[in-house]
Formats: structure tokens, C-alpha cells, sequence
DNA sequence: TGCAGAATCACCCAAAAGAGTGACGACATC
DNA sequence: GATGTCGTCACTCTTTTGGGTGATTCTGCA
């Protein structure tokens, strides 16, 4: 929600500016080419800002098939680890959570607060693209995040 | 979903941006502001296409099931379920629970109401001395009861 | 035929979970 | 020293979940 008021707000800004700098253009006589470079240089880290941004956390997945019970938790755990960006704190309340116990619960088991356990979960869930806790053991037992 | 919108918001800007620029360029015959913005989003998708392409070297992610389970779900399947007096439905809820599915999905895929699911899983969860949903797909797969 | 169990649904209420935001300190990295 | 990441915590708000009660309908079975 943040990021979509954002980006909006950022085109905005953009259209704005290049009516500006057309307006200066119009008025000032600066030069066709150095205009033309300044908006494409612009537009161009905007492009690759923009790029960067929404494929950072969000990496495209695909279905792969895996032969069988290799039963090999650590294998497929780094692979997947580092391509979501989970932390280890995250995957050890991923953990706890699969063993269902409560944020409460959670959070007197790792002497942390509840909050705490809150905004791990709800990274967690963001970039295991869960809606639910059940969700995010589901895709974790299913990524073999967790045995 | 937030990614959806997203690209629709930006798709949007850029587009009414473009408009913009066109209908400038039609009444008050200004080619440079046309030629400008032209070269903005054929920039600004350079930049995008640039940003996608030069973090794209892990794009995929496994996410994978495990075919080759011979095991059967139906041997201490009835056994558990006489056992404990899980009826045909609540166990068809808990699977479905299982899957990451709340509450009002679960009821728009039986075509039953909202309700009804949580009266069947309130009963499960009794039999199945389960406090949390979490809690009961891990007792019910400690106890066969689903796959 | 009546009865027990089941499935269904409604209502209220409290607890838990989740979304969103903001902040702070530690630590590594450039 | 600036920057970025991670872990931590707090706050508000909405949604989801779960407990409890009561009711209706439809079975299968005695």
C-alpha cells in the first residue's frame, strides 16, 4: 500500500518536473540536446531504479519438480534462503510457528517481545508471499525451509 | 496482488503522461515535447528492462512437491479417526486448513457458510486438543491424518 | 416412528493475528 | 563517516480466529 502511494507520487513528481523543464526549455532557449540528455538520463535511473526496486524482494518463481525425499534440510534451505532474503531469525520463527505455537508463545520462547515476533512474521510472510501463517508453513514445508 | 497494482499505477502514469504530451503536440504544434517524451519512456523502459535484466541472475525459485510418496493416508487414517470421533467432514476441513486456506475460503470452496467452518473446526480442534489452527495441522500430521 | 448423530447456520464476544508505520541501536561495508 | 541491513520494540487499526450458545434440517438406525 506504502509503495503503490509511492510510486504514484513519484510519477507525479516526475510529470511535474518535465513540464517544468519544458517550461524552461520554452523559456530559457537551453539547448534541444542537452534537454533531451538531461529528461533520458533521468528517465533511464528512474527505469533502473524502478527495476531494481520492484524485482528486489519479489523474485519470479517457478514450479520445479524435485525427484523424492532426499531428506536434506540444509540443501535447499540456503538456495532458498538467499533468494527470498529470509534471515535467520525469520526461518526460526518460521520454525516455531510450523510447531504451532502463538506470536505469545513465540515471543517467551526466544525472550523477545511480541511485537518483535509480529514484524518477523509479517516480513515473513511478505516475502514467503503468505497471507496466513498456515499459508507460510505450507509454502515452507513445500520450499523446504522446514522439515 | 500489490505488484498488480503497481504496474498498473505506473502503467497508468506513464501513459496519461504520454496523452499528455500528444495532445500538446497536436494543438499547439510543439514536435519537441512529443520527441521528448518518446524519448523519456523509450528511456525509462530501457531503464526498466536494464534493472530487470541485470538482477535476473537467480530468477527462479524452487518450490517443489513430493510425488514420489508411496505412503498410504488411509491406514491409521481410520484408526485415528474412530479413534479420536473425527467425522469425514472435519477431516476434509482440516486438510483444507492444512493448505493455508482461512476460514471464508474454505466456506467458498464446500459452498457452505462461514460459519459452519468454524463450527467444524472449533469441534476439531476439540478433539484433536488443538488450540490453534497451526497446532492442528501439526498434531494431524503426527497422527497420519493428513498427507 | 422416534432418536442420535451429522451437518448446517446464526449470533455474540474475546483473543489472536496481521497490516502499516515509525523508531532505535548494533554491525558490517564501502 | 555515510550507508545498508538486521534485530528489536511500540503503536494503531482491521481482519481472522476461536469459544460459546442455540437452532434447524437431514440422515441412519434401533
Amino acid at each position: 500500500m506504502r509503495d503503490i502511494l509511492l510510486y504514484g507520487v513519484c510519477g507525479g513528481v516526475l510529470i511535474v518536473a518535465l513540464k517544468l523543464t519544458e517550461y524552461r526549455f520554452l523559456v530559457l532557449e537551453h539547448s534541444v540536446e542537452l534537454y533531451v540528455a538531461l529528461v533520458a538520463a533521468l528517465f533511464a535511473g528512474l527505469g533502473i531504479w524502478l527495476g531494481l526496486t520492484l524485482t528486489r524482494k519479489k523474485p519470479t518463481m517457478i514450479i520445479k519438480e524435485l525427484p523424492a525425499q532426499a531428506a536434506e534440510p540444509l540443501v535447499a534451505d540456503e538456495t532458498c534462503v538467499s533468494q527470498l532474503g529470509i534471515t535467520a531469525r525469520e526461518l526460526e520463527i518460521l520454525g516455531l510457528i510450523a510447531t504451532g505455537l502463538s506470536n505469545r508463545e513465540i515471543a517467551g520462547r526466544l525472550f523477545i517481545s511480541e511485537n518483535t515476533v509480529k514484524t518477523h512474521s509479517s516480513r515473513l510472510f511478505d516475502k514467503l508471499g503468505a497471507k496466513r501463517r498456515t499459508q507460510a508453513v505450507q509454502i515452507g514445508k513445500s520450499a523446504r525451509l522446514i522439515p
